[in-house]
DNA sequence: TATTGTTATACTCTATAACTATA
DNA sequence: TATAGTTATAGAGTATAACAATA
């Protein structure tokens, strides 16, 4: 990669001009792609599976907590985690600390229908996987890290 | 990126399907922050913009073909060109070779609404990426097409 | 009095079904 | 008769406003 240091200050901003067009396009495309690859024997919406995967990643929050997390209104919420309840993915209890708030845990039902709607999905972007070479792979390997790092700046 | 050859087939996929899982969710969280950088000054929905965004791209298409593009019903993209032609940011008007066929235009102000969005997550991201190191930055070059392959096939 | 969450209600987006115009 | 698009109507998801319980 040493081309990119013989570059000039100029000639580097305008070249990432262009990588972050390119790179949203490619992102926001594969995205798409992703979501497309749902597990169709899961039915549960986009926006449960998010709070589903939220409470999988972080064991219990409140329904405000999970609001936040989602960047959704506590009533919206409050639906939400409804019909999670009801489908048995969640269970809802008043928190000690704070009698006030109600904390939310995932169900083994729900981890089970995580880790399944993962499976799915990284199942079909593992065949596309498979279809590159060695040297693609890598590059992606070493890609992932970076992009991951950059979303949580 | 020769030890990628020296690998067993079980090892290869094995390291592929976690490959998959990890670009996955780099992938989603990325694009959770490119939505969130959206123009505040543009009221136009994500549905509309992506309608936007493929006018943009190849001049005029005709409400069905619109609907194939963004997957979505036809009476749902009747309504969506309608508030777009309410807002003066595409024309709607018959075709000559099959008069039942509607062919929907961008107009100058929607091509306008197209590049002041992209240029604002363009903006975040290329920010984003001015904190990498040169390194860094080449290897999402490279990624980025083979992201855009993926996605393709 | 301020905060957490819920209920009531309305709006947006998308879908299916029925219809019109053209091929 | 089949196809392109529209209109009518319904369902899912989220928002704001008003309210109940607790701090």
């Amino acid at each position: 990669m040493s081309y990119a240091n013989d570059m000039t200050m100029t000639t580097v901003s305008r070249t990432d001009a262009g990588l972050a067009s390119q790179l949203r396009v490619s992102v926001m495309r594969l995205r798409r792609r992703l979501v497309a690859e749902r597990d169709p024997g899961n039915d549960l919406s986009i926006g449960q599976m998010a709070v589903l995967g939220a409470l999988h990643a972080k064991g219990e929050l409140t329904v405000g907590e999970l609001a936040a997390h989602e960047r959704v209104q506590p009533p919206s919420m409050t639906r939400t985690v409804g019909c999670l309840v009801d489908g048995g993915y969640v269970e809802r209890r008043p928190s000690d600390a704070d009698r006030r708030q109600v904390i939310v845990a995932i169900t083994d039902k729900g981890r089970g229908t995580v880790k399944a709607d993962r499976a799915r999905r990284d199942e079909w972007l593992a065949q596309q996987l498979a279809g590159l070479t060695a040297a693609e792979r890598a590059v992606l390997r070493e890609a992932a890290p970076i992009l991951e790092k950059i979303s949580s700046s």
